[in-house]
DNA sequence: TTGAAAGCGGTACCAC
DNA sequence: GTGGTACCGCTTTCAA
């Protein structure tokens, strides 16, 4: 049934009125008689006419849809990100189509085609370059996300840098502790390099000498791994390791056990994002909370105020706060009452301690 | 520069000549003689023109997309999945749309919204109901992903029942172990159910009582640390734990040794996906290998073969083969060249072991 | 209140 | 070879 789509002339026909009069009973626009509304509803109805999405759109010029591009999913972060954006898509009635680069090397080409399927696009800072970022800027409506952008793309962020820099002074003066190394690839994504920016200028702000250069590895667990294997085989083993992400820093943890060491007896081990996981390993994982739900939300939003035209298309860079949430992995004393479920405070400014 | 859009007409006036020709030569069929192409393609570049996805799509009445339809995207699962999907649908000058339903109660409607916006849909098994899939297929070419559909909505699958029999006998018969759970919800997807399916007839073969009722949790990490909670605190605790996949048995990894359980000494535990992870945690785990990339991609081709009728709209079933893999978490015996790399050897037939 | 007709941007058939 | 033109399916003036 209902195979062969139907047009609004064969629903016109059908109803025994005129196709503008169909187009005003579906959209609700315009003035019509009750009787006619009625008769045109009941053949809408009986045979199930639907709207093809292809001329309406053509005739709005809008594809009432937007892209969201980022290098790939894996993983609770992007995961988070999605629903934070489709979540607020959908009060603007748009619909959203993700692209996964892969990081290929024509993804340029896959975004360009893209961008003429859609009415806006939120690319994650780190997939394309600031060259294709302008030029797309050029064609539709553009917003940078958890990253910056070339000077006029509006972006939306988190605060990396003060929080990875608080994080870090943690375990150099509370804890004490010397030789730490930082596991993330800091020219792969804005949000690592700026935590190795906060790494470093930790080390800068007490006087102690620069760190080493970062284990350049991915976001994933397994990167998590291979940088633990890497790290804690050498003569010399770091006292801490901050790692870019929950995901690596949980790896970096299985890393670390399946070679006999204890965490955080042995080695302190950090990560960033508070991620459901980060809460539940043993040790529990120290790390900064950041709000993706809402990052992503604020770029659906302004992604929709720059293509409707409510904000300026070089509008503001937004950035969102984020919160130091200390566990165990880091040193800190374990729960005084023993038993409880580790869900970890967060500590706004200063520490508050994790039970 | 290039921002309100140049049509086919403007292009034809720029170069002298009428809009089909510049249609022959953007598309490169008919016949135009190679001056008149030359002075057209000139006008193209010079202004950087490309016809609108719009008018072409509706012109060809299609949409040159396809959708690809799951509950929820987290994980190396997902990850592996749409890459092997988009691999293959790139090929066919297709775009692909993702839609996560993330089980929301009003699901139906995004989905149908989206087969408005398509050619055809791969929708992964469990994710909507099979009269939503039965009225999705009246209306566009449908593939099942990783389950079986209604009668008449082609699919294809991975092999889950034999390969998990397989493993829990390995685990009843050559550990001889007694009181295994399942961890999963076999309500929650057709390879879940599959899978408990197979736990089940293990135990049947081999003339053993039939375990007990299945932990039903999600699919991801932390729901491997919950079930862990739950199964480990009681007074006699399992022998082994079979997951309904990888990512919940890393949790249960977890969840064990939280509480100080050695695996696999005091409890056994086993996965199903063969994920990056399985073979770098410690103990490495036991599991079963499915194909997924290569699963997803026959969907994304049967699907085309659907949507060009090159295949029947209730085409085949296509059901992938599984390996078991056996590593350390399942009992089986430690690598005897420490130090290598345990990546895990397959057992198509039998069993192998993994070093 | 309703209908005829002119687009929206391309494609493709049919003459010339 | 090339141009005129009638679609594709829907929206939206403009008249009646």
């Amino acid at each position: 049934m209902g195979n062969g789509r139907l047009t609004a002339r064969e629903i016109a026909r059908l109803a025994g009125v005129s196709v503008a009069t169909v187009s005003r009973v579906s959209n609700g626009t315009g003035q019509v008689s009750e009787e006619t509304r009625r008769r045109v509803l009941r053949a809408i109805e009986e045979h199930g006419y639907r709207p093809h999405h292809l001329g309406q759109a053509l005739a709005a010029r809008r594809h009432g849809a937007v892209g969201l591009v980022f290098p790939g999913l894996s993983g609770p972060y992007f995961s988070e990100l999605i629903q934070g954006f489709e979540s607020e898509a959908v009060n603007s009635r748009t619909s959203v189509h993700i692209l996964c680069t892969h990081l290929r090397a024509d993804s340029d080409a896959e975004v360009i085609e893209m961008a003429h399927r859609v009415d806006g696009l939120a690319v994650l800072g780190g997939t394309l370059s600031d060259e294709t970022l302008e030029e797309l800027a050029g064609m539709l409506p553009v917003v940078v996300l958890a990253g910056g952008g070339p000077p006029g793309v509006p972006a939306v962020r988190v605060e990396n840098t003060d929080s990875t820099a608080a994080l870090t002074r943690h375990l150099l003066a509370d804890h004490a502790l010397r030789r730490l190394d930082f596991v993330g690839n800091p020219s792969g994504s804005p949000d690592v390099s700026e935590r190795w920016a906060g790494f470093r200028e930790a080390h800068r702000q007490l006087g102690l000498p620069l760190p080493r250069a970062p284990i350049r590895v991915g976001l994933q667990q397994p990167d998590g791994v291979f940088a633990a294997e890497q790290l804690l085989r050498r003569s010399i083993r770091p006292q801490g390791i901050v790692c870019a992400n929950d995901e690596t820093a949980l790896g970096v943890l299985v890393g670390a056990s399946g070679l006999g060491l204890r965490v955080p007896e042995d080695l302190v081990i950090t990560g960033f994002d508070d991620t459901p996981m980060a809460a539940l390993v043993t040790p529990a994982l120290t790390t900064v909370r950041q709000p993706v739900r809402e990052l992503a939300a604020q770029t659906a939003r302004l992604l929709m105020q720059v293509a409707t035209g409510d904000v300026d298309r070089s509008g503001p860079t937004l950035v969102l706060p984020t919160d130091l949430v200390v566990r165990r992995s880091c040193g800190c004393a374990a729960p005084t009452t023993p038993g409880s479920t580790p869900t970890g405070r967060r500590a706004e400014t200063g520490l508050r301690h994790s039970r």
